[in-house]
DNA sequence: CAGGGTGGCTTGCAAGTTACAAGTTTGTTC
DNA sequence: GAACAAACTTGTAACTTGCAAGCCACCCTG
């Protein structure tokens, strides 16, 4: 997760966001989920090791921060940065995907599919 | 990489392209490469058994299939399944969000980003 | 103020996956 | 027939994941 393998973006995307869990937290916070038990909430039951580690590793990644909500006792919640809400389209392109291609997977959520970060950047681009 | 963990598309499409290496031989073959050796001589220096292994998972997944193209001695090259060449959008925001937000990452390659799959399908749409 | 409950983690460990190196198979070229 | 090459396969150590249990701070109820 400390370096990258090439400096080519898809590399680089993958070396931050490339595993099995990272993009589903990312999806539950674009649902709104802020909190630890929401997280673990999620029908993909993900383990408490693996969210914690998870959630340590998305925020020095620089995707989310963490952040206090109340004292006594202290609990955090997390929220997408500008960096982490940028990832929403590669979440929308992948369901789209999936949808189509992936027998056993439910149409895209609309609440991940109608919304647009602040600059939306259509595919071809500079 | 049998059973999906739940019937959301984003999960399902992790669970099928969501390690470390299945998208980078994706972005190979949409530029171009075909054969093993094509792969192993990425600049991200992928392994003999790890590539071996994707490009069997793959083909079982249905997003590329190999095909002989000389006899004596036999000599495969994989090409990509409409399935698979419908993650170009994935790749291609990956990219566009990588290069953006990833120190150290480069432009996203023009051959990539300049390339359609054939029926396009724009983000909001049902 | 003891006892149980809850949220948010941490720890331990077995099982699975990855990385690195070396070896094998099939055929081709000199 | 020796060297070479492509495409794998095998062995093994290191790392990551999944599962279960434990822990700590605090509230709540009697």
């Amino acid at each position: 997760m400390t370096s990258l393998r090439s400096d080519c973006p898809i590399a680089g995307g993958l070396d931050m966001a490339g595993d099995r869990w990272t993009l589903l937290i990312l999806r539950d916070m674009f649902l709104g989920k802020r909190r630890y038990s929401d997280f673990l909430s999620s029908s993909e039951k993900i383990t408490t090791n693996i969210l914690a580690d998870r959630l340590a590793k998305m925020e020095r990644a620089g995707l989310i921060n963490k952040k206090p909500y109340q004292d006594r006792p202290v609990r955090h919640e997390y929220r997408l940065t500008p960096k982490g809400r940028a990832l929403l389209p590669v979440l929308q392109q992948m369901s789209l995907w999936a949808a189509r291609y992936v027998d056993g997977t439910a149409a895209p959520e609309d609440a991940l599919m109608n919304r647009a970060i602040a600059p939306s950047r259509p595919v071809s681009v500079l």
